[in-house]
DNA sequence: AAAAGCCCCTGGATGC
DNA sequence: TGCATCCAGGGGCTTT
């Protein structure tokens, strides 16, 4: 479920409410992507300072390291006083004065890992190959068009990527190239420079437009506070084959692209 | 260097 | 009801 919309709302639901936490106890469940990379009693007194995020990587800083979270295919975040009772899918929980931080994650996909600091292997490994932020001041236009042009795989697979440009995932790369009117399986090389210009405003306008919405809640997405997202109800191509485009009444297609599927309108993406 | 495949894991939907 | 098959928001690793 997660991609850049629903990791930025998680993170926005419970910031402000940890930040200024002391971690009282961490514990894990089953394993995750990758082990925590320290032991979990090594982060108990530290203090929590900030929550940032990066592409679909959320960035707990602490007064000493970091955590680095990701939510994988399945995976969703809970912060409260008094959460429920531990499931079986709970798989990191962080008790702190302020609170209780808990993964849940069914496919554990996701992951926690530690690291000193960002520049630290462990981060650096996990973020140095990610791509522009699409919604900072980051996102360069003529940088965008430059790197799209170096690439000749379809240009649906350069946005899922994340090396150009982070955080578009399975259902905004579909729904950006529909509202940039550019085809799936175009070449990302053949996009001329205004195309690249058009791609560039609906990849800003459409996550910032989820983000808004609270993300998009398909199968189980929650915020921290338990709270679903509404961006799917407004999608136009995802997950709509056969349905009438609800902008010009044709059919929506569905295709395959690197066993991940795309839905496109065939007019309204004739290229 | 870039692209294509495979794989990690669990659960829900669908078909026989 | 039971079982097999396919599919799902991601992305790292290995092979071409």
């Amino acid at each position: 479920m997660p991609e850049l919309p629903e990791v930025e709302v998680t993170r926005l639901s419970f910031a402000l409410e940890i930040a200024g936490a002391k971690v009282i106890s961490v514990c894990m469940g089953k394993p995750l992507r990758w082990p925590l990379g320290c032991l979990p009693t090594a982060l108990a007194g530290r203090s929590v300072q900030a929550v940032r995020r990066r592409g679909k990587y959320l960035l707990i800083d602490l007064d000493q390291g970091l955590l680095l979270v990701h939510l994988g295919m399945s995976g969703s975040l809970g912060f409260a006083s008094q959460l429920p009772p531990a499931g079986a899918h709970d798989h990191f929980e962080m008790l702190t004065t302020q609170g209780t931080l808990r993964l849940t994650d069914p496919r554990r996909f996701g992951a926690v890992v530690y690291a000193d600091s960002e520049d630290a292997p462990q981060a650096c490994k996990l973020l140095d190959k990610l791509g522009m932020e699409p919604l900072s001041d980051d996102f360069d236009i003529d940088r965008f068009h430059v790197q799209l042009k170096r690439r000749k795989a379809a240009i649906k697979q350069v946005l899922l990527a994340g090396d150009v440009v982070v955080g578009v995932g399975n259902i905004y790369a579909s729904e950006v190239l529909f509202w940039a009117g550019v085809r799936p399986t175009l070449s990302a090389t053949r996009l001329s420079w205004p195309r690249s210009v058009k791609l560039h405003a609906a990849i800003r306008d459409v996550l910032a437009r989820a983000v808004a919405k609270g993300g998009s809640t398909l199968r189980n997405f929650s915020n921290a506070n338990g709270d679903s997202g509404h961006f799917q109800l407004e999608t136009m191509v995802y997950a709509r084959q056969g349905q009438p485009c609800r902008v010009c009444g044709t059919p929506i297609k569905a295709l395959r692209q690197g066993q991940r599927s795309t839905f496109y309108c065939p007019l309204c993406q004739k290229a």
